[in-house]
DNA sequence: ACAACTTCTCTACACCGTAGACTTTACATG
DNA sequence: CATGTAAAGTCTACGGTGTAGAGAAGTTGT
């Protein structure tokens, strides 16, 4: 009785009802794999052997699509307000969070472009938990809440720039990447640009991971040297 | 003889021929009044009196057409690598380069994004001159070349953050910005978000300038303690 | 006058987001 | 079982998009 041997296995599960979290992992892989240009509705649709208007039912439209999207990549930090050690867990937040980037490079450009359309007030409650969390972390570690917020920006402000500037270095293939880098850095006119083009083996061996630690510890030491007068 | 009568004055330059100039900047214009969206070649080119068509001559497509958009805007930088203060240097772009942030809001989310899309050695060059003017006074300075790169590095990685933070706090309309803001907030479950809640007084009343020379002398703070050691 | 070249326009195609009406499916209740 | 109701998914269609390709119009040099 009961089911017609439909199988709800691996490869194509065609009747088992979406939800919003299939629809939004789905359009997440999407994004790795393709790009951003790649998450459209009909193709995400196509992905899940749906008609592209039923993805209606899980958010609004394409805008309310990527914030799921953001949520979801956010999801995937945790942030224990627990240990007193704060600047520690700066340094550990901003090291996974980094992490995360990496995972999932073409999400980036959404993360850090669609806060910017909606007012703070009204943005999804995933990408606010880690603002939260953070001001509790500090707030917890003795920290005026006022002066919680303007740690929190500098901190995240850094942090957030330091992404950028990693991603923009990052070059996809890694065994060509000095080939091309250099070779696009030649292409530059020596007249103008003689330090760029002189520096292209340290932009080469770039250490995302090292120069992070470097900046945050730029960043603390002026942080408790500020502090302290 | 000559020109028959056209009044090519202040309105409508119907017959002068386009300039790859003419189209970036408004181009410019357009974004900065109605958003990145309102950029369709279609409407770019109703706002010339041309046709569409006609763009394709001054921008391959319309990746390049944005990319121009971004040269445009930092054109308007000017960095002189003479003066020998390089800290007082580096406060000074960052004050000048904010100012350009706000004159063009709807335009960071390109110059932030772009580049993520582009290996460093081909992008246009107006967008590495900045770097390399950067270079160039803090290797006058006296910094080695690699530590110039590392310099630059954290600095504009800082820099960058406070700009999509500002801009991300930034509200529209200051006269209802208040109450907007408090009300979105005001919308968050208090259990889940106590302190943002709480900082809702402190978030609205945000002077950018302020924050970002406070960050600058944190950095600058570290930088100082660590280059001694 | 003619040719060469630049600039601009026209038409057409494939793809996009999504409004609105409809069909199918699942399930609770009589 | 039959039936009503709500949820889930589909179909069709509309106005918008970027841009290829062929041609028209305008400009310039000889």
């Amino acid at each position: 009785m009961a089911t017609p041997e439909k199988s709800n296995n691996q490869k194509s599960a065609r009747k088992a009802p979406l939800s919003r979290d299939l629809v939004l992992s789905t359009a997440l892989a999407l994004v790795d794999e393709e790009g951003l240009d790649a998450l459209t509705m009909r193709r995400l649709g196509q992905e899940l052997h749906r008609d592209p208007m039923s993805l209606y039912r899980y958010a609004a439209n394409r805008a309310a699509l990527l914030d799921g999207v953001t949520e979801v990549v956010l999801d995937e930090l945790t942030i224990f307000p627990d240990d007193p050690d704060w600047q520690a867990q700066l340094r550990r937040i901003a090291h996974d969070f980094r992490l995360m980037a990496l995972r999932h490079p073409k999400v980036m450009p959404l993360l850090v472009t669609r806060p910017l359309s909606t007012p703070l007030g009204l943005r999804p409650l995933g990408t606010l938990r880690p603002l939260e969390r953070i001001l509790a972390l500090l707030i917890d570690a003795g920290f005026a809440p006022a002066d919680a917020l303007h740690v929190y920006r500098v901190y995240y402000g850094f942090f957030y720039g330091h992404i950028l500037n990693e991603l923009q270095e990052y070059v996809v293939d890694p065994d060509e990447s000095e080939a091309i880098l250099r070779l696009g850095l030649h292409r530059l006119p020596a007249k103008e640009f003689p330090h760029l083009r002189t520096l292209a083996p340290a932009l080469a061996d770039y250490d995302g991971a090292v120069e992070l630690d470097r900046g945050l510890t730029i960043l603390l030491t002026g942080l408790a040297t500020q502090l302290a007068a």
